[in-house]
DNA sequence: TGAGAGTACTTAGGTAACCTAATTAGGTAA
DNA sequence: TTACCTAATTAGGTTACCTAAGTACTCTCA
């Protein structure tokens, strides 16, 4: 293969719509189920690895940057909690505001967690080469900023 | 941009699972909000899409097709003939199976409700360039394929 | 030919993750 | 200090999945 070919010449964006929905679609689907064997649903492993990733926000700036509405996203919260993964602290210069920090055991969890999950991405991934995971890797920031736009 | 190269060296590939997973929750969310305006959910016109596309299937082809358990496809099966967009109809070779077969209306609606999300996905994607499209096409084929493996 | 095993669909009941509308509490500015 | 704005939360509902169990049909083979 050299450079300007893709894999399905033509076919690939004339459906894109279809396609790229049902892949995402099946996609998630498999997610959910290779995820069952933590004790946290997907969501909730998305918004704590952020936390962990990026440190502390307002329970706004997640639901923002997660595309939820505030009510969602403080379920979801609410449910880290509740199992130790998550705290509220008082904003100091807002009182309405709500801070959200990992602790250190969601920390812990999410390490563990995120290793499982490579596990389970990696052996996906083995059936594709170094270019292909390159363009996955490409087209997961077009896919986002589609999502954002 | 020459070839070989990506738009974010290094990192595109480092953080994949976070990224990607993360693209794709953020893009489906989008999706479920856009199609609000039809009658039917985002699964029921994957569903739908795929009947008209691909003609009749029982539903255990539909349910291993999207990655679903039989109960599930039923269940979204059941909404779509209630609405009258699917049609259940005996296999004459085995008896244990059902034939579903999308109606004209199913059709009808399908095709308009592909044009419209067609035209979302064009405004998303007005702000990409061809190269950026058949990037995308490939990333689904690829993204199928792991979700399947 | 008629049990027993297997397959395909369906029903029942439950859960996770979203939503909108309304409420509470804190901030801001005329 | 009243009136409005913003941030988080509560209440209640929907959708799309799941597992477990049941029904109806087909196939196999003694």
């Amino acid at each position: 293969m050299t450079c300007g070919d893709h894999f399905e010449t033509g076919l690939a964006v004339k459906d894109l719509d279809v396609v790229l929905a049902s892949a995402i679609s099946r996609l998630q689907r498999r997610l959910r189920s290779e995820k069952a064997v933590d004790q946290i649903g997907e969501t909730q492993r998305l918004v704590l690895a952020r936390l962990v990733r990026e440190g502390p926000h307002t329970l706004g700036e997640l639901s923002d940057r997660e595309r939820v509405k505030p009510p969602s996203m403080n379920q979801t919260i609410n449910s880290l909690v509740e199992l130790g993964y998550v705290e509220r602290q008082d904003d100091p210069t807002d009182g309405r505001k709500v801070i959200l920090v990992a602790t250190s055991t969601g920390r812990l969890l999410i390490e563990e967690s995120r290793r499982r999950f490579y596990e389970w991405l990696q052996a996906a991934l083995s059936t594709l080469n170094e270019d292909e995971r390159v363009l996955l890797g490409d087209a997961a920031i077009l896919i986002g900023r589609i999502a954002d736009s």
